[in-house]
DNA sequence: TCGCCTGATAGTTGCC
DNA sequence: GGCAACTATCAGGCGA
């Protein structure tokens, strides 16, 4: 690579260039978002809630659903198996 | 700390070995429930649909309930305004 | 909240309107940064080292030297304590 | 699986029983090794470059260099083509 | 078996 | 200054 007479170097400066480019608009994006939960706290709106209400719809959609049936199965199998956590509530 | 007669080395040592002792244990706990992942697959069932209960489980039984109201609430709220992936579903 | 008519609640479908607006806009953005260290790669890159790259482009770079010169140190500190991976070489 | 009169049921229970329990093995060793980190700090060494340290002494010493060196060949290659930070600096 | 992709872990940053 | 949330990296699991 280093004895190409650097057109593998210019080739590597493009792809960096337009990573840097797109993490630029993404900076951009993220700061946005935060700037509206910002908003929605001075609203009186929880942002810790609203983060999780977004990821619940996002995961509703997927295509989790087809195995849904398969995870209830397993689910039930398991109900009268309380998960180890239960005994830290004590 | 290079001036303490190598006291602090001896200490840094000390903290390092105890941590790696541990990352090894770990290690090895995790090679254990790969392997019964593997048992139970060889027995028919699905890892994939394990894991994903075993998650569950965990989630059930963690704080979350406590805000679980308050993310009803919300979610309510949204309820007549789908998530943009379902358009994507067409 | 809820005893307002209804106003917050329009309020805050706004509020996620817009946030899921932008999280579409992040999530493609993010598809294109990959896509690209897919084409890197694809042309005898290492898109794990370009990440890297990106990376301390990022910071300062005296920042970054003080750093390595800290790792140097801890490193020589633990010279005559090998690492355990060393006892699996047996 | 559902027509076996449960034997599958329990099978899948003992299963999940052993991971849950392992799963809280690694649990407590996370909290260890996290206590650990945090006792050094105490010391006055840096949590940060500790973990770094750990994870340089997994690998080899060859394959480590070799990523520095590729790391360096790129950062060269990118030498005249400043980061977006700097136009921030302006 | 390889490549992809999701889930786990570490680092950073902002809040309290 | 410590704590907690969020982002990014990394590794293991899954599917082709």
């Amino acid at each position: 690579m280093a004895a190409d007479g650097g057109f593998a170097a210019a080739h590597l400066r493009a792809f960096i260039e337009r990573i840097e480019r797109l993490e630029e608009e993404k900076r951009a994006l993220l700061g946005d978002i935060k700037e509206i939960y910002g908003e929605a706290k001075a609203n009186g709106f929880a942002p810790k809630i609203m983060r999780q209400v977004v990821r619940l719809r996002k995961m509703d959609t997927s295509e989790r659903q087809e195995q849904e049936a398969l995870i209830d199965v397993y689910l039930k199998a398991l109900i009268d198996t309380p998960p180890p956590s239960a005994l830290a509530a004590e």
